[in-house]
DNA sequence: CGTTGTGAAATGATTCACAGCT
DNA sequence: AGCTGTGAATCATTTCACAACG
């Protein structure tokens, strides 16, 4: 009965039903919120239930857990192992990610200290930068190596990740040297727009930009977190 | 005729048009791009033109700009330097926001000496940190003031944004001593959802979330920056 | 002409309403 | 009774199509 399930899950996935962006967005969130209860004990949950803690209805959270087939029991719940299990499935995050860091300054220190990122599946397998003062030497417990090295030790090291914390004068480079050498994913976090065709996904994290979010929500006056969003 | 385009902005806006949040996202992006076309001398750009750089259709545009009223030139396009002040000025730049920052840890240095915010109008006014041993340092040429401080600081230097780099346990707490003191915007770091009813608006910058997002792109095998997004 | 600004149509996402299971 | 899963209805956003303009 579980394998069956699970095949399920893969032949829906696999007959590419567009997944909305937003439901993936969310996903995230409902798998931090069962693991939470789980690390509390509970066992079951109702939609309604884990909504509420997240500020998303409980017919919003039905809708987005139905593009991977069924989960839940009528009636009673969610079974929080369970759901849990299917949505690390889901999202990946069965399996360790290894990913390469590029840009170990400031935000790539703290990206490497960021403890999220070590605990939950995401393995910095390399950190690389362009500064030549900073290669050989050790920031945060890792060693940080030449460019030159990059093409190498991605491949090697089976990478499929790559984090992109260089200035922003430097991304689009950056992201093609990943790229060539096998990347498929890339966490951007400078300023700009990377252009890599359908060579692989990004995903941009740009503070500037959500700063400026914020401020012309204060400036409208609209109090209310009106997009708590992400 | 300039003069009532702005009046009719103002009306339009407080006359309480919702403008649609994914507008309010590209709006930065406009504005980034009319600023490196202006720097690089350029006098006017068509939506197409704008579009074309930033991955956004010249209608998507228009239909934007349209909710703060008419800004081009029918048949020749718009006047960058035109452009670029009325966007500043929707999204609050024409001024110099105030901000503290709370949690001076790496992730905070990071965002210290993270160029955009220094550059545009978010200017740091005061940082502060739970932690004795760093207060009273000083970090990325700041001195770092105890949270007993945040309160009184807040208040006499008119800080009306918080930026919320503390640990996740902390990051509650932290919001509520800010909108106590008077801020009107949180943008927050850590990955919770933020609790402030309607006496202020947050926005979360959520590392881990994209992280996430991403590796589910990538093992659906979605190639192709589907959703650059931010 | 080429380009803006905008109603109208199309597409996408959320919410509603309820059948069906436990 | 309580709750899931989902088609149908509503609401939001994007795209289309074109009139008006310089």
């Amino acid at each position: 009965m579980s394998g069956s399930a699970v095949g399920d899950k893969i032949r829906k996935m696999s007959s590419r039903q567009q997944i909305p962006g937003p439901t993936v967005k969310r996903l995230t969130l409902y798998l931090r919120e069962v693991d939470r209860r789980l690390a509390a004990g509970e066992v079951r949950v109702s939609s309604r239930q884990l909504g509420q803690e997240i500020g998303v209805t409980d017919t919003q959270i039905r809708k987005d857990l139905s593009w991977f087939g069924q989960f839940g029991q009528a009636g009673v719940g969610y079974l929080l192992d369970d759901l849990g299990s299917r949505l690390r499935q889901i999202l990946g995050k069965d399996r360790t990610w290894k990913t390469a860091l590029v840009g170990a300054g400031r935000l790539g220190q703290a990206i490497m200290s960021y403890g999220p990122f070590a605990r939950e599946g995401f393995e910095i397998a390399a950190v690389f930068d362009a500064d030549p003062r900073l290669v050989g030497t050790e920031v945060v417990k890792r060693r940080i190596r030449p460019m030159a090295d990059l093409d190498r030790l991605v491949r090697d090291r089976d990478i499929l990740l790559g984090i992109v914390s260089v200035p922003k004068e430097a991304a689009q480079v950056t992201a093609d040297l990943l790229i060539d050498a096998g990347v498929l994913g890339i966490l951007n976090f400078a300023p700009v727009r990377l252009e890599v065709g359908d060579r692989a996904s990004v995903v941009t994290v740009d503070f500037s930009a959500r700063l400026e979010q914020l401020a012309f929500q204060v400036s409208l006056g609209l109090k209310g977190s009106i997009d708590v969003d992400e």
